[in-house]
DNA sequence: CGGAACTCAGAGTTTACATCA
DNA sequence: CATGATGTAAACTCTGAGTTC
């Protein structure tokens, strides 16, 4: 099979849009809401006590009694650089990690916590929007395939259509309707009823089904190679 | 060994903010 | 310009698994 873009656990996202999804200047938005919310400015990462005075304030300030307004971070480039970055790295940090990036980033810890959380998230979700997709084009040549093998099993059935009466030499009667066929590797001659034909139409059918339905429990795997179906003897 | 307490990651949801028609 | 719809991402809650004592 067409083995899928990535390994299932590292997908590599550069999901770092140019801008980072919020604009190139970071216009501060002001206050909004009729509140009097201490105005953040974004571009300027707080340190760690500021944040926690900001919330305490918010607390204190809040304008809906006791709810203090969840306010938003948004990370500067440079921070998501650096998150991005170590998420390339490693994809869940151990509290040592987690701490040095968070100092590195004048963030706090819950932070960079709540942001990997996110991002693996983000990469789980890519992740499955890709496999989707590469299991409806799948499905499609599937359904193309199985469309060609119908033909030609109907090309089959009219080929038997007034067949030559074959005399059994053992009993001399005639043999029920068939059609003499050569095999290509014994170069023996055959009868093919036509049970028989219908058989393998049915089993062609079912084998594509089947590879269908097993397809979505093995993405990654070979299975999408359509293999020669070759005639037994 | 069983259970309480704790940590952590994943899944799902909420919410703030930016963008666009 | 104002506004509503929509998308995105930060932050949240809940839950289950693993670990320690």
């Amino acid at each position: 099979m067409a083995v899928l873009p990535t390994g299932s656990s590292h997908l590599e996202l550069t999901i770092s849009v140019p801008g980072f999804a919020s604009s190139p200047s970071f216009p501060s938005s002001g206050d909004q809401g009729g509140c009097t919310v201490r105005d953040l400015d974004i571009n300027q990462v707080p340190a760690e006590d500021e944040w926690i005075t900001a919330s305490m304030e918010d607390e204190e300030e809040s304008c809906n009694n006791g709810a203090p307004p969840r306010k938003k971070l948004r990370l500067t480039k440079e921070q998501s650089r650096l998150l991005e970055e170590s998420f390339r790295l490693n994809h869940t940090l151990n509290p040592k990690q987690k701490g040095a990036l968070a100092l590195q980033l004048k963030l706090r810890p819950r932070q960079v916590e709540v942001w990997f959380q996110n991002r693996r998230a983000r990469s789980k979700l890519k992740q499955t929007e890709m496999e989707c997709e590469y299991l409806k084009r799948w499905f499609g040549s599937l359904t193309e395939q199985n469309r060609r093998l119908q033909r030609e099993v109907e090309e089959l059935r009219a080929m038997k259509v007034a067949p030559p009466t074959v005399i059994s030499p053992h009993s001399c009667e005639p043999l029920p309707a068939s059609t003499l066929t050569m095999c290509p590797r014994c170069e023996r001659v055959t009868t093919t009823t036509t049970a028989a034909i219908e058989k393998g139409s049915a089993k062609m059918t079912a084998a594509t089904n089947r590879t269908a339905t097993t397809l979505s429990s093995k993405v990654g795997t070979s299975a999408l190679q359509s293999r020669p179906s070759s005639a037994a003897c």
